[in-house]
DNA sequence: TAGGCCATCTGGTCCT
DNA sequence: AGGACCAGATGGCCTA
């Protein structure tokens, strides 16, 4: 791949090292002619000296002798009347040390796209396991992080707590210090009036109540894979996510406390049938949902989403309250006010969440 | 058009 | 010496 990223991209390198020599020198003669090797100010090659001797090798590089010529030549000429500098010598900028340079910036550059590209890749897959999973909305990068880290630190509460919190705490906690797309997102995914939500955010300061969900919905009826758990029981109070018209491209988060998804199950289906839809009011980068999605998009409506209220105004902002571990003093108490869930989720199961 | 987000390039620093 | 990591700069794209 490199090599033959550099077998296309030398015989470039190579011309433009010619010029840039053949400019160089003009140069020079313009306004060094005192001083055979004066290297420009933007003598780049510098820090990067050491290492060109593999690499000129790597490249098939056969001027290191005429280079080695030179330089001498350059030393003789500067061991003249002028005290001789300590240090490095400095050397002049041949073509051939020119494209070694410009060799050896090639790989670190290529390098680094492939680091990005790593990292980038690890963030996806954070997208997929933080709340609101979509493939044709993504969370940005420092969004992604937020999440992650209001998720985890809802998931500790939770396990702390042996407790699951109504559906509006719930997102309140994931959505501390998140923008507000990432918040109406988020909210969306959990199918919460974000009007409503964020009404009771503001106006209950860190603690809150529990208002009445326009949807009833109750966080950990989305779709989970272990729906044969003792424990749940569909369809009972809580919004079948499943007879949902699925497919905005958003995933909802899995249960909190509850249960985890089982990628080996038939039932889950991944990151591909989000659960739940929104209408397009999010503000953060959307991109035009293809057709495909528009099929099974935009089943609910947060007329409440366009709201101008910035989201450091929100009791739970970066300054706010933070929650979840040692921190968790503003932490609001967890409500339990869905019948048929009432009960602290059984450990195992959350253990399960963390090791599935 | 401004602002946010992103990819890429680049040079510096640190580590092995 | 070479690679990993980092942060700044830059330009492109998109959206409000």
């Amino acid at each position: 791949m490199l090599s033959r990223l550099f077998s296309e991209v030398l015989p470039d390198v190579q011309r433009l090292a010619a010029d840039w020599v053949e400019d160089n020198e003009n140069e020079d003669k313009d306004k060094d002619d005192h001083d055979p090797c004066h290297l420009g100010d933007d003598d780049l090659d510098e820090p990067l000296e050491g290492s060109s001797r593999a690499e000129s090798e790597m490249a098939g590089d056969d001027d290191d002798e005429d280079d080695d010529a030179e330089e001498e030549e350059c030393e003789d000429e500067n061991s003249g009347d002028k005290p001789k500098k300590r240090g490095p010598k400095k050397r002049k900028m041949t073509a051939a040390r020119v494209e070694r340079s410009k060799v050896r910036r090639m790989k670190a550059n290529a390098r680094e796209r492939t680091r990005m590209h790593d990292l980038n890749s690890a963030l996806d897959n954070l997208r997929k396991v933080v709340p609101c999973y979509s493939k044709t909305q993504k969370l940005s990068k420092i969004e992604t992080l937020r999440l992650a880290k209001n998720y985890i630190l809802a998931l500790g509460e939770i396990l702390r707590n042996g407790k699951r919190p109504d559906v509006v705490t719930y997102v309140q906690m994931l959505c501390k210090g998140l923008s507000q797309p990432t918040t109406n997102l988020v909210a969306g995914c959990l199918q919460l009036n974000t009007r409503n939500f964020l009404t009771e955010q503001c106006t209950d300061g860190a603690r809150f109540h529990m208002p009445s969900s326009p949807f009833s919905v109750h966080p950990y009826s989305y779709r989970c894979s272990r729906l044969s758990s003792p424990h749940y029981q569909p369809g009972s109070g809580a919004i079948n996510l499943r007879s949902h018209s699925y497919g905005s491209g958003y995933e909802a988060p899995y249960p909190p406390g509850g249960t985890s998804p089982d990628y080996s199950s038939p039932d889950y289906e991944g990151q591909h049938s989000p659960p739940v839809c929104l209408n397009g009011g999010l503000s953060g980068r959307q991109q035009e949902p293809s057709e495909t999605d528009r099929n099974y998009h935009y089943s609910m409506h947060y007329s409440g989403l366009a709201t101008s209220r910035p989201s450091h105004s929100l009791p739970f902002g970066p300054s706010g309250a933070r929650s979840g571990g040692a921190h968790s003093e503003n932490i609001p108490p967890f409500h339990d006010v869905h019948l048929h869930h009432d009960r602290a989720p059984p450990y195992e199961d959350l253990n399960a969440f963390f090791h599935n």
